[in-house]
DNA sequence: CCATATAGTAAGCAACGCTTATTATATGGA
DNA sequence: TCCATATAATAAGCGTTGCTTACTATATGG
């Protein structure tokens, strides 16, 4: 019988959990959340984008993109913008400021990745990285 | 200029995140979420341990456990007994609906990592467990 | 015996993500 | 052209997780 509380699942989630608490410490200047945070970044790799495309993107609904780009709006790191060719829809860009939270993002996430990677081969890095893109691509919805 | 969300960090939460998504929708039988199951499996591995210490282990503060404790209890599935030795204090044990509990949670998280996992060797599902130990003891605050 | 520490809980907060419903706008037939 | 249907975004409201702060009751050590 395989010890249910070390299984894949559960590490991953402390893992996850753990990585989140250390960034969240980490990130006090921007007082961003991990959740922003990515919010933010794919934003950045997709200026112009509407909120329907991000969504499916982070694999969120609609609604909770919504949230998170109320809060990044508010913190002048986003900007909606009427779409010229549907008028329900919005695209999205980056503010001024966004460069400086990104840049803040990249410190703290590569802090806490120095803690969490102690010991780590680059090998090592390389495959971890690998099995969770393979993983998110299996239990992807799309 | 590395892509910031394509980072073993960002990577790390999407993985887990839908990994929770997929848990929750193949245990609709118990009704358990996540962190739930998660801390049924540490009293199942830890009877008649102290609220406290379950925290601990779990890296969760006291009053996080006790509301998840509230939870199981109320499903009948993990008893508070009153410390013989401390009157502060309670010890945690099963009661007899949990093995079955404990039988949808391996059902249901083992069904999700058949999905997850597609593809994956023995020896990568080995080295991916190992690394997230790993990880997981490099970002404990203990 | 008293100061301090510890076990557990209460109150209240914020973030995330959801379901359901609503509004406004597009779009594809008849 | 018009209408049915679909789509983009949001509103309202919920549950879960996790936290901080503060409290009560009990242990414990000097």
């Amino acid at each position: 019988m395989p010890r249910l509380e070390e299984s894949i699942g559960f590490l991953l989630t402390d893992a996850s959990r753990l990585m989140r608490r250390s960034f969240e410490q980490r990130i006090t200047g921007s007082s961003l959340t991990l959740a922003q945070a990515r919010a933010l970044a794919h934003v950045a790799r997709n200026e112009g984008c509407r909120q329907v495309e991000l969504a499916d993107q982070l694999e969120v609904k609609p609604i909770t993109l919504a949230r998170l780009l109320d809060q990044l709006e508010q913190a002048e790191l986003v900007e909606r913008r009427p779409d010229p060719d549907d008028r329900r829809a919005y695209r999205l860009y980056l503010r001024p400021q966004a460069d400086q939270a990104l840049d803040d993002i990249r410190t703290a996430g590569g802090a806490m990745l120095a803690v969490a990677l102690q010991g780590f081969s680059e090998a090592e890095e390389d495959a971890l990285a690998s099995a969770l893109r393979k993983m998110r691509s299996n239990l992807s919805s799309r």
